[in-house]
DNA sequence: GTCTTGTTTCGACGTTTGTCGATACAGCGA
DNA sequence: TCGCTGTATCGACAAACGTCGAAACAAGAC
């Protein structure tokens, strides 16, 4: 059955956690905690990368494997990995020579059911404007 | 039938939109498109915006609701929901002698569908309504 | 018309961010 | 041991960002 749900992933806080924030207001502990999340989000490179990660069979990649397709440099990809690793986004190993990275799928959950909307989806349009 | 299978909302390029990134390698394009949308949701302060104007009943708020509650100067919280808006998260009307602004659910549903991870966390929701 | 109140725009500022080349570190093979 | 390859860190730089006060604009009240 549910093939990796109860990651246990600590998820630190639950109150910030899994309620949409729509339905009442972020406090400000909570806001500044997922707006470090949101901010490892917010470069096309990291998503690009976080999207080629969680990709590759086995959802982990070695470095070797994401500097290729990007344009920048591998010191930058290097720092944007850093970053991706310290918003508790991607983990990642060293094997021999290799390092390896990974997608935390909680973080991504997380996130997800913050950014979900009631009856959303649908809504016809709304004002359009 | 199912609830939110055909939004049809506009979403620009339906490319972009509710394939999970964990599936297959985000585009260029796609990548900066989103990135723009994660950036406007990387502030504590426009995080906050958000929830607390999808929190005022009816799902707007009058910018003089919104001032208060933050420690920023007006004109901040206008910069702000520029950002918001810009970044297509929130719509605004004149009303007389008040501005309101409301949250676009599509916006948010794409960005959390998009976050969406195969197996991951519960999340039995989904339709919710 | 002239105030008054609500909101946005403008300029300026210090800080943070993304990028680079150069360099350091880690592990493997000869 | 030495060299080679893969990865991370360092220092520097320009660009972007968050913030402010001052000023402009919008709509209603007097």
């Amino acid at each position: 059955m549910s093939n990796l749900e109860l990651p246990v992933l600590d998820q630190g806080d639950a109150a910030a956690c899994c309620s949409p924030m729509v339905r009442e207001p972020l406090g400000e502990e909570a806001a500044t905690d997922l707006a470090k999340m949101f901010k490892a989000l917010s470069d096309p490179v990291r998503l690009r990368l976080l999207s080629l990660i969680a990709s590759y069979e086995g959802g982990e990649a070695c470095v070797c494997d994401l500097t290729g397709p990007f344009d920048v440099s591998q010191p930058t990809i290097s720092h944007h990995l850093k970053v991706l690793r310290e918003a508790g986004l991607v983990g990642s190993e060293r094997r021999g020579t290799w390092v390896y990275y990974w997608v935390l799928p909680a973080a991504l959950a997380k996130l997800s059911s913050l950014l979900q909307t009631p009856g959303a989806a649908a809504v016809p349009a709304k004002g359009a404007r």
